[in-house]
DNA sequence: ACTATTATTGATCATACGATCAACAAGAGG
DNA sequence: CCTCTTGTTGATCGTATGATCAATAATAGT
C-alpha cells in the first residue's frame, strides 16, 4: 500500500503543472481577491514550492495579468452566451444589464476593483486591464449599433454610449459591493437611465426584460473553491 | 552661526506634530495613492522617524482610514460649495456632475479606487468609505428630494435616484482612470441618463448648465505636493 | 539653576513579499 | 540496467511592511 502521508508532490508534465498553477491563482482571485495570489499561497494551494511557481512564471506581475484576463475573459464569454438568445438589441441590453447587476458577479467585481488599483503599480496587469475594458466596449458598441441599425436606439455615438454603460455598471457593482444592503435595488433605475442615453420609451427596457425568463448565472463546481 | 546641516528635527508641541502627520499623509495619499501612506514614507516627509509617526498614530489601519475621510469630506465640502450658487435643483444637479466629471479631482478618485480594494482587509477603512459614501448619498439626495418637492423632477425613490447618480459618476471616474484618453467625453451622455431616471425634458440638464458658468476647480497651493 | 516631564530617537523584532540557484530525484531513452 | 534530461526542492537573499521599547535630549515648571 501507498503511505499515508502525502508525498512531496507527485512529478508532472510541465503543461498540466502550468494549468494547475494558473488554475490556482484564479480560484485564489475569485475567493479572496488579487491581492491574495502570492508566489507562496499559488504554491500552497498547487501543493508545491514556491520555487516551482516562479520557475513556471516569469513573474507574479505577469500571473496576475494573466489571471485577470483569464477570469474577464471567461464573464464575457459567459454573459454573451447568456444573452445570445434574446431576439432584439433591446432585449439583449436588457438582458446584459439585468445579469451584470444581479450580484452574481461579485467575486469578478472584486478582481475588477482590485485591478484598477493595483494597475497603477503593474504595467502589465495595467495593459491587461485596458485590453479587457476594450473587449467589454466591444460587446456593448456592437449591441447598440445593433439597435441603432434597426431603428430602436438613437444615438449619433455608439462607442461612447457603450463606454458609459460600462462605466455605469462599474460604478454600481463597485457600489454595491460596500454597500451591499442595496443590492437589491441595483437594477432598478440604470433602465431608465439607458432609455434616457438610447431615446426609448419610458419602460422599453423593463418591458423587453419581462419578456425573457432572466436567465441566472450557471456556476461550475470547478469554478469554486472547494 | 547655525549649523548648514539640517538638525535632526526640532522638538514640537503634539498638537503641531499630530497635524504635521495628517497633513503628509494627505500629501502623500493624493500625489501616489493610499498605498504610498506607510509608516516610513510618511516619517520621511515630515522628517522624523517612523517610530515617531507610529507613536501619534494608534495603527497605520487608522491613519489610512483618517486620510481617506479627511481626503473625501473636504471634497463633498468643496463640491457642496460650488453647486451652492445655482439657483434651481436641476442646475445644482447639472453642476455636480459636470463638476465630479471634469477630470480636475482624478487624484481623489485614485484615493476611491484604492479605499475600494484596501477596504476589504482595513475594517477601519471600510468603515470609513460607507460613512463618505452615506454622506455622498445625502448631498444628492438632498439635491433630488428638493427637485421632486419643486415638481422639476419626478422620482418615487429619491435615495436609490442618488446612489444610481453616485454610480454612475464613480464608475466613469474609475474607467477613466484607466482608459484617460476618453476622459474628455465623460460628461457628454451622462446629462441624458440622469434626465431618463428623472423624467425631465431630454436636453434639460445641459440647458442648466449652459446657464452656468461651470466653475472651475479652486486648488490651493497648500493641498498639492511642494 | 535644577528637576521632572515628555517629545524623539535608534535599535530591533516579526512578518511577508518576489526572486535566484545549486542540488536532488524522478522519469525517459538507449 | 544505466545514463541523461529535467521537474522539483531547500536554502537563502534582499526588500518592505507595521510595531515595540529602552534610552536620549529638549523643554517646561518650579
Amino acid at each position: 500500500m501507498s503511505r499515508a502521508q502525502p508525498r512531496p508532490s507527485a512529478r508532472k508534465s510541465p503543461t498540466e503543472r502550468a494549468v494547475e498553477i494558473t488554475d490556482a491563482a484564479r480560484v485564489l482571485a475569485l475567493e479572496h481577491g488579487l491581492t491574495a495570489v502570492t508566489l507562496r499561497s499559488v504554491a500552497a494551494r498547487v501543493g508545491v514550492t514556491p520555487a516551482l511557481v516562479a520557475h513556471y512564471e516569469p513573474s507574479m506581475d505577469a500571473l496576475l495579468a494573466a489571471t485577470f484576463t483569464t477570469i474577464v475573459s471567461a464573464e464575457i464569454d459567459e454573459v454573451e452566451r447568456l444573452i445570445g438568445d434574446a431576439p432584439t438589441p433591446t432585449a439583449r441590453l436588457a438582458a446584459l444589464i439585468d445579469t451584470l447587476l444581479d450580484g452574481t458577479r461579485d467575486d469578478v467585481t472584486v478582481v475588477w476593483v482590485e485591478a484598477w488599483a493595483l494597475g497603477r503599480r503593474n504595467e502589465v496587469l495595467a495593459a491587461s486591464v485596458r485590453a479587457q475594458m476594450d473587449a467589454w466596449q466591444a460587446v456593448v458598441q456592437g449591441i447598440v449599433e445593433a439597435g441603432v441599425a434597426g431603428g430602436e436606439f438613437q444615438a449619433t455615438d455608439a462607442a461612447a454610449v457603450a463606454w458609459q454603460v460600462l462605466g455605469m455598471i462599474d460604478g454600481l457593482n463597485a457600489l454595491a459591493l460596500v454597500r451591499w444592503g442595496d443590492a437589491a435595488a441595483r437594477g432598478s433605475l440604470i433602465g431608465a437611465a439607458v432609455e434616457g442615453m438610447l431615446g426609448l420609451a419610458r419602460g422599453a427596457l423593463a418591458a423587453a426584460r419581462a419578456a425573457e425568463p432572466a436567465a441566472g448565472r450557471v456556476v461550475e463546481a470547478s469554478d469554486r473553491g472547494r
